[in-house]
DNA sequence: AATAACGTTTACGTTAACGTAAAGCGGGAG
DNA sequence: CTCCCGCTTTACGTTAACGTAAACGTTATT
């Protein structure tokens, strides 16, 4: 327990680089602790680079991330901080919702657009001689 | 009919500047006429531009648009490049499925964690004299 | 002719999230 | 001691989608 691990260890862990570690502590999202010169990372940064994967693959930018792992945070573990989190990402979903009725409706367009190529083909090919 | 807008028209009516228009046509995804050395746009200008604004708004970026487009268009109007189109289409809403997903699993897990410091904060109040 | 109102081209600036060197430090194996 | 390995810092490069500014051409007015 209390286990420490080296960047070399979490860039493979989690399948991300070093140079993205490093990045992630620039922009204040991990703040490893340090044995001389090198980075050590503990059981708490692996959460934190959790979160900021996940993050990423919901689409938010690292400022929205930090923001989140910030409230997210044990340290400031209030109803309020977590009532904001959980607005910001209920408004993301909102977004993310609004955007697959989108892509609903193109594709529903776009099938339908599909039908009429295709019996416009169709008839062509009944109404007139094949050439080449 | 066949009506011509001029590039402040455009911006105007589809609420962009007159440099992502110019921007867009470097990309390749809108060519306009020319009367002297003005941009002059038609119709199907229009179309084209509000394809544009619809992949932004799904996400997709201009290179994907201008893909998506090219099989639009009616020049390659075969049912081959129509289910191209299809596909791209179906396989990024797909990607905004798993959004989707994996944000209405991140709420549940917050909701959860809600729960949990609600109470703990509640039974704290309870439990404990009020200081301060 | 001068000015204003638009249009054009050219080109550098900006943000995000790293990639990609370059160059140097510390330690432990031989 | 020497060499390599892994780590570090510093810093310039990259892509996307325009923003912003400079400098100039074209008309229509005044």
């Amino acid at each position: 327990m209390d286990e420490r691990y080296s960047i070399r260890d979490l860039a493979k862990d989690f399948a991300v680089t070093t140079r993205a570690l490093r990045f992630y502590e620039e922009r204040g999202l991990l703040r490893p602790q340090r044995k001389g010169q090198s980075r050590i990372y503990s059981a708490a940064d692996r959460v934190r680079l959790t979160l900021i994967l996940r993050g990423k693959r919901l689409g938010f930018t690292l400022d929205e991330s930090a923001e989140l792992i910030a409230m997210y945070d044990p340290s400031g573990n209030n109803a309020g901080q977590l009532q904001a989190l959980i607005d910001k990402i209920q408004e993301k979903q909102q977004r993310i919702n609004a955007q697959k009725r989108e892509i609903e409706l193109m594709l529903g367009d776009l099938k339908e657009w599909e039908q009429r190529s295709l019996k416009a083909l169709t008839e062509l090919s009944r109404g007139t001689k094949q050439n080449q």
